[in-house]
DNA sequence: CCTGCATGCTCTAGTCGCTAGAGGATCAAG
DNA sequence: CTTGATCCTCTAGCGACTAGAGCATGCAGG
């Protein structure tokens, strides 16, 4: 299904850079799913360029997708053996995706928090010797924050 | 004024591990503070252990607090310039105060659309085979969302 | 005084998801 | 024939830590 190797009769394979250019995925990106071991090794021509069938396109597109969504590689590695054994049971794509939902979730609440406490900060404009900056002021004195941040805000979403 | 020194005569020195306590901030992250020049080098003991002084934990709450808004690290070293010669404007605090509240507003607006997508996502429970599982047909098929995802989220906030 | 664990030190390497560059081979167009 | 684009492999770098090795101390209990 999304198999991403030379399929049928046809053929029409793609170098690299027409891959790039179909999927909108950097050369550089692609060869590093192949590494990864998210795309399969494809065919080699004469010279040792690779060849990629059209499946190659779909498999990109949903990767690049899952990541546009913040999935994160190891997520996006299970999903698409899934998506590859149509038989397997999709309960685990289901937890994924909730999993995913309840990240973003909390991330949007955090940001939220902390978009509140920088607009505080950014409106007070203050001209001036830096001992009077507001800015300076509310970074050194946490007390001043309306409510406190739960964790170091670090991201992979 | 967060100058980590150890000032005065009173000297209670903290050992790294109870000014990581007095701070929470961890250990190595201290460490690793000290070492891309966020902390100055605090004395040592005979037995080369750290001495900080009472500032060192006043400049570490102001790190952990614009490390918690996000600031990326060379924001905060020009904050802590700023914040250590209180003669300098405080242009160049308001200005990276205001970036990163940009930067914040985007990364929200980011988050609330791929929050929409997942959710419709993670609500289609499907039951029985992957070949029908709403999760993997979504991210196969990027014409289903409503709005087009800006750029890969990849994050520094 | 001895034992044992906690804490400290330095140094290196790993995390994640790419991105950039070196140094070379090959291809397509003019 | 020359030029420039594309391709190859390989290694190293980003940001902000985190984890672990291997060793030297410090402190408390028995």
């Amino acid at each position: 299904m999304l198999a991403a190797q030379n399929g049928g009769d046809a053929m029409p394979s793609l170098s690299i850079g027409k891959l790039a250019k179909a999927s909108e995925v950097k050369v550089p990106t692609i060869r590093f799913y192949e590494q990864i071991g998210l795309l399969p090794p494809p065919e080699r021509a004469a010279n040792d360029r690779r060849l990629f069938g059209p499946d190659a396109v779909r498999r990109l597109a949903f990767i690049k997708h899952a990541r546009q969504l913040g999935f994160p590689i190891e997520a996006i590695r299970t999903l698409l053996d899934l998506a590859d054994d149509p038989e397997r049971d999709c309960a685990d794509a289901n937890a994924l995706a909730r999993e995913q939902l309840i990240a973003v979730d909390r991330k949007i609440a955090q940001l939220e928090a902390l978009r509140s406490e920088l607009k505080r900060m950014a409106e007070a404009t203050c001209q001036g010797a830096a001992s009077d900056c507001r800015v300076i002021e509310a970074l050194s004195d946490h007390s001043l924050c309306e409510a406190d941040h739960p964790e170091p805000v670090r991201a992979s979403i």
